[in-house]
DNA sequence: AATCACATATTTATATGATAAATGAAATGA
DNA sequence: TCATTTCATTTATCATATAAATATGTGATT
């Protein structure tokens, strides 16, 4: 839980936008009326709808009062954006979408990691590497150790709007993760797959390293589209 | 210029720090500060510094002040974050990691158009064609039609992720195209390359759509390359 | 000397009341 | 009919007071 009532207005109202129950283009409750409902000041209130702004939720006017934007507005790429619409509308269609997203960014990703990446952030694939074979046969340790993997490819790939993605891949990751029930495509169980990526992008062999993502990813497609 | 007070303070704010006004990791002065520094009352400048927590750029907390967030914690996919970066800061590497990520984005997109678009969006795309050959001569004319087309293919894809890419795009051109002063890669003078695009999104021929657009942006990036 | 508990000061967080500004809609007048 | 003005509603802004969080320092205890 966030700890402060601006935040926790903030989830809250954003969660409920999503989820439809303020549908798009209509007007929300009035400042003095959300105050009421959720028995908070006008300070805790206006704070949780300019972040709501910020994240383009919404906008405000005087008079017209706060309305809920087209759904082409809502930064997608906030991770709280995104984790509340995968708590409240699970779908597999997102899920599809997002995947179409990693589809796109993660083989390029990994193409950039094998041409950039520094000597540290080697060794920082390889110790995630180490992590995952290391790994307990828990569910959640897997996924953390496989997650990292992943996060430190995006990062050794030098370019700011993916090293970005981390958060967002990290957090609807996880999310998906309890709703699929499935790792498949996340964490290929074989190791052996990826000291294949490391070896790659250790020895700069771009095309490799994009090819077995891909090739990875290619699971998780095949997966969503079956129970389309 | 943003009307209110609240959003004016958030530019000026959001601009300085990525400009680096604020060092990463530093105290920003504390809410008090600002107050008198932009002599603005607490209310606006506490809802300036939430919409830029919500952005990404800063946290707050009791005792500790108002502290810059690392880079990696920015919202680079928010519209606003990523001009106030390329105003204050542009440079060629950011844009080159830009236009990686339309190289990632955009082929994809296209395979999607082709595959998913309904008679509807093919009229807008062919609509959007026609504006390109309409266009007059003036360089602001050309680029609202050439981003017009780009974007409606984003739209055609169906995929939310890259809908939500379009604003992201368009910004980041209009910013770009003014520093490097270059349409190439963005827009193809020869209107026949539009037309082949069209049309293989028309017959639903994605891995032509795909190839086609990624052929228009090795322009862009071999242009970069050549700055850098 | 080291560590733990506690006090303290600083900063943001929250609440509240008052006034200003924006704006859509209704009333007015030519 | 149309433009203008008035009015009512809602957010925007300001000001002030109090609460809560927390880094830092202090002192007692071992």
């Amino acid at each position: 839980m966030s700890k402060n009532l601006t935040q926790q207005l903030t989830h809250k109202l954003g969660e409920a936008i999503v989820k439809g129950d303020y549908p798009i283009g209509t007007r929300m409750p009035s400042e003095a009326v959300l105050c009421e409902q959720f028995e908070v000041s006008r300070s805790a209130t206006r704070e949780a709808v300019k972040m709501l702004s910020a994240k383009g939720l919404i906008s405000s006017r005087p008079k017209q009062g706060i309305t809920v934007n087209p759904e082409t507005l809502w930064n997608l790429y906030d991770s709280d954006v995104l984790v509340w619409i995968l708590k409240s509308k699970p779908s597999l269609q997102l899920l599809k979408e997002f995947t179409e997203v990693r589809f796109a960014i993660e083989p390029m990703a990994a193409k950039l990691a094998a041409e950039n990446a520094t000597p540290q952030q080697i060794k920082d694939i390889e110790q995630a590497l180490y992590r995952i074979s290391e790994a307990e046969e828990g569910l959640e340790d897997q996924l953390d150790a496989h997650l990292n993997f992943l996060n430190m490819i995006l990062v050794a790939s030098g370019n700011r709007f993916f090293i970005q993605l981390t958060q967002f891949v990290d957090a609807a990751l996880r999310v998906s993760i309890r709703y699929t029930n499935q790792v498949k495509g996340i964490s290929n169980t074989d190791v052996t797959f990826h000291v294949k990526v490391f070896n790659a992008i250790k020895d700069g062999d771009a095309n490799t390293a994009q090819a077995l993502i891909y090739e990875v990813l290619s699971d998780a497609v095949v997966l969503i589209e079956s129970r389309l």
